[in-house]
RNA sequence: GCGGAUGUAGUUCAAUGGUAGAACAUCAGCCUUCCAAGCUGAAUACGUGAGUUCGAUUCUCAUCAUCCGCUCCA
């Protein structure tokens, strides 16, 4: 499967379309059309349903974008900010570039441009304090979040920041939410929405952007607990995926080795996905251990413990943070159920995608335009009222079946005269292409079964 | 961030120093009672900005964007 197909698909037929293109574009941005916000807010629909309303355990919130930023020298993200940062290639532990000089030799370092630390460095020979190794990665200024002011004037005190990840929106209202849901631990909090990172190297259409959505849930357990509660969430969202349809040859479990752990967690498994520029992390499952709640009682001198009432103990619950791009998902779904059937005279472009994703869910079509539209248009107004639904009456019935199969609408609704007579319609399933015939009061109950999920 | 390539209708391509053509797709009409048929017609493009030139879509430069490598990826 070639990827530019899936990019130019995606373009042709209302998906996603680049970012202010009028104007040539803003790398690496991309908008949803009319049939992609459909697909997106299906998977998140999907994902909020099944971890959120049918999960007894957890509950939903939407934080703010802007945060305090103490929020994000808490969390780690602001320490090194706009400090010449390297890494050591060996053990992948980050350094100052300044800190390595200076520690080692008497010399001002103040000034100096990035490529004069780094020769100075490779000069000298500087090792990694961590492993002794002495092979470092060129110095960066690290941009990750995106920085903006709060406030009429540019003033550094009034700088703020595009959130970089939704996770600590959860963790500063950890206790907001447990007390006013009454919650015991376990419990999760989830949250859908909108995370930014000046990422490096963006690319490969909406893979990695820069601007992001994320469904994230952070799944407060007992200590001791957690690994029970990480293979849990790590089956769960593998189900999750096979029953939206997404195809098991494509999915891989990975667990992270030691040394690519991230500083804050014990345990991480990425759940992979083959798209066609290779397989990709679609899902991150960290075990978070306490580190977001014990730094953010650290930074705001605010209890962040947990009073257990049947052990009558209080302690920092430990976290497992299921993180899912709903845009990763999105190109998965995508690619997924991007599909070619060769026909004997042509090809038919189906979208095999689950009927709850679907951007429609029916088509109506009137078989004859002349004599059909007035009723076929009707019972269009009528199903809208409950789903999406789309309306084609332009060229013939082949034709329009076509056009429905290569945007995924599971069913087709076709009127003819004996719907006029009879009040019945034909209809006719994306997958298997076959048709059956039922009453016009009927079609709504028939639709909401299939879309089920 | 570095190197390479590319940029013409919605898409895939063509031609040209004298302002562009096709196929498919789209729309309208005719025909057609269930799977991209046919006929007639229509709309739609030289990424942006400079320079050279009498004249630039074509040549040059810059810029923006995309793709492919490398690098990187809390």
């Amino acid at each position: 499967m070639k990827f530019e197909k899936i990019v130019n698909y995606a373009k042709q037929y209302g998906f996603v379309f680049q970012g202010s293109e009028i104007y040539g574009g803003l790398a690496n941005t991309w908008d949803y059309g009319p049939l992609g916000v459909e697909l997106k807010n299906n998977i998140k629909k999907a994902w909020w349903q099944k971890f959120i309303q049918e999960n007894t355990y957890n509950v939903g919130m939407d934080a703010a974008i802007l945060m305090n930023p103490t929020t994000w020298e808490a969390s780690g993200h602001l320490s090194g900010f706009s400090d010449p940062l390297t890494d050591c290639r060996k053990c992948k532990t980050r350094h100052r570039a300044d800190h390595l000089i200076t520690n080692k030799h008497d010399v001002e370092v103040d000034g100096w441009s990035n490529a004069k630390m780094l020769d100075f460095i490779k000069e000298k020979e500087i090792k990694c304090p961590a492993c002794g190794d002495a092979s470092f990665t060129d110095i960066r200024q690290f941009n990750l979040m995106f920085k903006t002011f709060q406030g009429v004037t540019e003033e550094k005190a009034n700088t703020i920041f595009l959130r970089p990840e939704t996770a600590q929106g959860i963790f500063v209202n950890f206790l907001n939410v447990q007390r006013t849901m009454r919650l015991k631990v376990p419990f999760g909090i989830g949250q859908i929405g909108k995370s930014f990172r000046n990422e490096i190297t963006p690319g490969n259409f909406i893979f990695r952007t820069r601007e992001f959505e994320q469904m994230e849930l952070e799944f407060f357990c007992q200590p001791g607990s957690e690994k029970e509660w990480f293979q849990y969430w790590k089956d769960f969202c593998y189900n999750w995926l096979l029953e939206l349809g997404l195809k098991k040859e494509n999915i891989n479990l990975r667990d992270h080795s030691k040394d690519e752990l991230s500083h804050y967690s014990d345990a991480t498994t990425d759940i992979d996905y083959q798209y066609p520029f290779g397989l990709e992390e679609l899902w991150g499952i960290a075990s978070r251990t306490d580190y977001d709640l014990k730094k953010h009682q650290e930074f705001s001198k605010q209890s962040m413990e947990y009073f257990d009432p049947e052990t009558e103990k209080k302690y920092i619950p430990y976290v497992i943070e299921p993180s899912l791009g709903a845009d990763r998902m999105f190109l998965a779904f995508l690619c997924d159920a991007f599909y070619e059937e060769k026909l004997a005279e042509e090809t038919r472009l189906v979208l095999k995608i689950h009927p709850f994703l679907a951007p429609y869910k029916v088509a109506v079509l009137p078989l004859m335009k002349k004599n059909h539209s007035e009723k076929a248009f009707e019972i269009y107004q009528k199903l809208a009222k409950s789903f999406m639904t789309s309306y084609d009456e332009t060229g013939n019935i082949g034709r329009r079946y076509r056009r429905a199969d290569a945007i995924g609408t599971p069913m087709a609704v076709t009127i003819d005269d004996e719907t006029l007579n009879n009040n019945t319609v034909t209809i006719r399933d994306r997958d298997t292409m076959s048709q059956e015939t039922i009453a016009i009061d009927e079609i709504e109950a028939y639709v909401q079964e299939k879309i089920k999920y």
